[in-house]
DNA sequence: ATTGAGCTAATACGATGTATCGCAAGGGTA
DNA sequence: TACCCTTGCGATACATCGTATTAGCTCAAT
């Protein structure tokens, strides 16, 4: 019984760790959205079954949170802001360029508590932002604040781009030209506001449009961080 | 061969519309949240089975649909709004009200355009509030500003009230005492200013800290609608 | 050499969304 | 009254999913 008869031992698998496993499920959602991740898909690309994956995660919950964490490394920013409001303008910023990047975090966002290490740390570069400039209250507040404003603005952009993508249709002609039942709708007079927003409104470009609403926001906030000398 | 010896014909299938397939969707999702739905067990609801549901609707995203809209119908203000302020603000509060009888409209917001004719009509009394305050394009601005910050923050809100109920404990004694992890990685000394909020921040209801960021938006609206005298 | 422990892969199960198909009832026509 | 045909419904079927269970295999310790 020579070596050569002899089979080679099965391959050893190939380990395995989080950080592979959260990298492969990342890529099936980058290319297909957050339903084409499967924990099928997600072990085939590691040449492993799907009960592996158990080993490492205890549902398919946590493999969507540990994907929200990594994405959060992405918007940790590199140096420390100048001032508070570069801080959380940077992290608006930030947020909503890694929706871009990953369109699925914009299902994510705001839906499951953000408290990995790098959501931690994330917080933690906001919070230094902001430290010392108000009780922590109203510091608590601001962060709040900001962060419900860019949530719902990157969710609301990303849906739009969906749709426009889903229908080819940019979201004003889509609405005033061409959406067939919209048009009906709008004619029948019974939503005159509607009707001349939809007209009259420019086809402002998302980036200003988030941007606009943010600086809106961070004027309230800068009116209670700093109130108005008596 | 009497009447008596022949069988009933077989009944007559219950006529089903959208109406009631709606209604037992949000039945259902009211009960288990939204991954309750399912087109089996809504058409159980009905006494059908789930194909005849394909009647009435192309797809189980199409019901997501219904169910927004008909949700949309809570939301619509029974009488005309006083000044903007207060269009906006019911807006958001009745949102608000809506999610927290109906959790699972949290998953739903700002995920998908809501142009149903109940969303129609609220998009139209929200407008009809602001109508001829600023040109169209600030108007807009305006809605879309608030509609972010109360969508993020009723997100947030329902994240945090599932957070709770699932472990019992209240976000802040959650962080604070009992979350293991939490407390381990805050005493690393890496979180200064995180520990410090958790630490010496006020526990301060949902409701309240709803309003309060809203109030602080309505306010950066407020500026831009009616510019300072020059 | 044997046993025990720890992983892994395989199998299995119930649920889901939806395509397909056959059928049966009702209405129109001869 | 007999036939057909159209409409819509139910049943069946299929691929896919998350996950529980089970059985096997490899290595370390005895």
């Amino acid at each position: 019984m020579t070596v050569w008869d002899r089979p080679e031992p099965p391959a050893r698998p190939v380990p395995l760790d989080r950080e592979r496993i959260v990298a492969a499920a990342v890529a099936l959602a980058d290319e297909g959205g957050l339903e084409a991740v499967s924990l099928r898909k997600v072990g085939a690309r590691l040449n492993a079954g799907p009960m592996r994956l158990y080993g490492y995660i205890a549902t398919k919950e946590e493999l969507f949170d540990l994907m929200m964490d990594e994405v959060q490394a992405e918007i940790l920013p590199a140096e420390p802001a100048g001032d508070w409001r570069e801080a959380l303008r940077n992290l608006a910023h930030r947020t909503r360029q890694a929706a871009l990047r990953h369109e699925w975090l914009a299902d994510l966002l705001g839906g499951r508590p953000a408290f990995g290490p790098n959501g931690l740390a994330v917080a933690e570069a906001t919070l230094a932002g902001l430290d010392g400039l108000a009780d922590v209250d109203t510091v608590m507040r601001a962060v709040e604040t900001v962060s419900a404003y860019f949530t719902g603005a990157i969710r609301r952009e990303i849906t739009y781009l969906r749709a426009e993508r889903a229908t080819g249709l940019s979201k004003h002609d889509w609405q005033r030209a061409s959406g067939p039942r919209m048009t009906r709708m709008l004619a029948t007079g019974r939503f005159p506001a509607l009707a001349k927003v939809v007209h009259d409104g420019t086809d402002v470009d998302a980036e200003t449009s988030f941007a606009t609403g943010l600086d809106w926001v961070l004027d309230a906030v800068a009116a209670r961080l700093t109130p108005p000398p008596a």
